[in-house]
This record gives structure tokens, sequence and C-alpha cells, in this order.
DNA sequence: ATTATTGCAAATCCTTTGCAGTACC
DNA sequence: GGTACTGCAAAGGATTTGCAATAAT
């Protein structure tokens, strides 16, 4: 296993002035190690099972704190919810998600990606970061 | 002005077996007459200002019903907070977001949608909708 | 020892819902 | 006249915040 994001993690805490403790470290651990999608009550429950308690307080204060220094992803669908994901090693991709089964499915083309870039240069800007959602369903 | 958007109004309604009135009439008529992207506070805030009360009940009411008829489209950014904006008559396109300003370019590339039509044909679904956003800054 | 952290419960914010009075057909 | 509408205020659900007890360096 490469735990190499363990340290990348501890200067993030030390750049913020933040102490490493075993809340934000089961928080960050979870997602790396968990490729998916998940809200935060999903993670807390998922960390309950396994013996490790987090306040509701604590773990959307590390998941702001993951998204800032790009550990982790956030998306907000239609309702509301925000979902992180892993963003450590994993390629860039997009999403794909099926509106009768809510299931994700990744995606990703370096074409579009090279057409968004020269769109946004085109007007004057440079691309932060970007959402790029499919909403589906099977064909019958 | 073109107003052929009113008698489409009234048919949705009768299906929904609904009744046609003011309030209603006055949200969707905001919406088409004007582009831009709006939340349900600052479109009541609007129509307060000329004289025309809504309720928050009735605008969110209202505002699904609109989504729901293709009259406008929603659209939920990672601050959780719901836009919503004119559809009819207006080309498809999807949105550059100034991460500085807030300020909302619009963008349309015919290459991008047929890769992604053909990305999501590819695994057996087709596209209901998409969000597709950029989140850009000035090239200073 | 000092300084940040945690969890709780309360507070916020957006959105939804129940209900009594009001408007449309 | 009957059925659907509106606004209000209360309820809901996700997220944030203040604070006293707790843990990290």
């Amino acid at each position: 296993m490469n735990n190499s994001y363990i340290n990348g993690f501890k200067e993030a805490l030390k750049k913020e002035n933040l102490k490493f403790t075993n809340q934000r470290f089961s928080i960050l651990q979870f997602l790396t190690n968990n490729d998916g999608h998940y809200d935060c009550d999903s993670i807390i429950d998922y960390l309950k099972k396994n013996k490790i308690k987090v306040s509701k307080a604590t773990a959307y204060r590390t998941l702001d704190l993951l998204v800032k220094y790009d550990f982790c992803r956030k998306m907000v669908l239609d309702d509301g919810i925000a979902r992180y994901e892993n963003k450590l090693d994993a390629t860039h991709h997009d999403h794909m998600i099926c509106i009768d089964t809510g299931k994700i499915i990744e995606f990703m083309s370096p074409e579009i990606e090279k057409i968004q870039d020269d769109i946004a240069k085109d007007k004057g800007y440079k691309i932060i970061k970007h959402v790029h959602q499919l909403f589906v369903k099977k064909i019958s």
C-alpha cells in the first residue's frame, strides 16, 4: 500500500497550524482507501462501525480541509447534499449519474478537456476546476 | 415580444390540474424576460420591487413546476443554493463561473456535446440532462 | 503548560409542508 | 359552490458555530 499521502497530510496540517489527530486521519484514510462518493453521514457511519467515533462538526471541518488541500473532491448534486471522493492518485475524471438507480460511473475524455481549456482561454480565463456530470438512463 | 410560451404554460398547468394565477405567471415572466441565474430570494425580491408579492412557499412550488415542464433550469453549485434560469428559446449552453467575481459566462460546444453523447451510448446509456461548469480565473 | 481539538447542542440557512383563509372557474 | 391557491409559520435536513471539556506537542 502506498502511504506517501500521510506526509503530505502532515504538511498541510502544519501549514494550517493544525494538529494530527485520529479523527482527521481516519477520515482521510477512509476516503483514500475507498473509491466512491460519500456524503458526510455515510463516512461517519462507516467509521462508527470500525469503532472510530467522529462527530459531524469534526467531519465537516475535516472535509473542508481535505478539499482545500486537494486530498478530496466535493460534489453537490441538485438534491443539495455534498458528496466527497478521493482525489489523490486518482486520475482526473467526470461523472455519469444514472437517474433511476443513482449509480455513478466515471468517465474521462482528453478531447473534452482540451476543448474546454481552449474555450476558457478564448475568453481570457484559465480553468481552476470544473464540474461535468451526465445524468443518464439505461438504453432499453 | 414573443409571448407564445404563455400557451405552453397554460397547457402545463392544465396537465397538472393547476390554475393560472398571478404569482405563478409572474415568476415565469420574470425568468423568461431576464437572462441570468437567480436564486429564489432574488426572484422574490425583484417581484416585490414591482409590487408583486410572492411567498417563498409559492415561489419554490412554482419553480419546481417550471423545471418539470422545461421552462427553466435549476443549477446547484457547491454552496448548496439552487439557482434558476430561463430555458425557453434559449439555445442550450453551459456555464463558466468566475471564482473571483461570481460572473457567469455561457458557452456551448457542439464537439463536446457530441463526444459526451458517444461516451454515454458507449456504456449503454442515453443522456437525459447534463451539467458542465468551468470554474475560472481571469488570466493576468 | 500551552494551544488546538473534540463533541455536543444550539444556531443557521435553504427548502418543504400543514393549515386556515382566499381566489379562481 | 367546489376545488385549488396563497401566505404564514412551523418543520425539516444539511451544514456551521460557540463553548466547555479533552488531547496533542
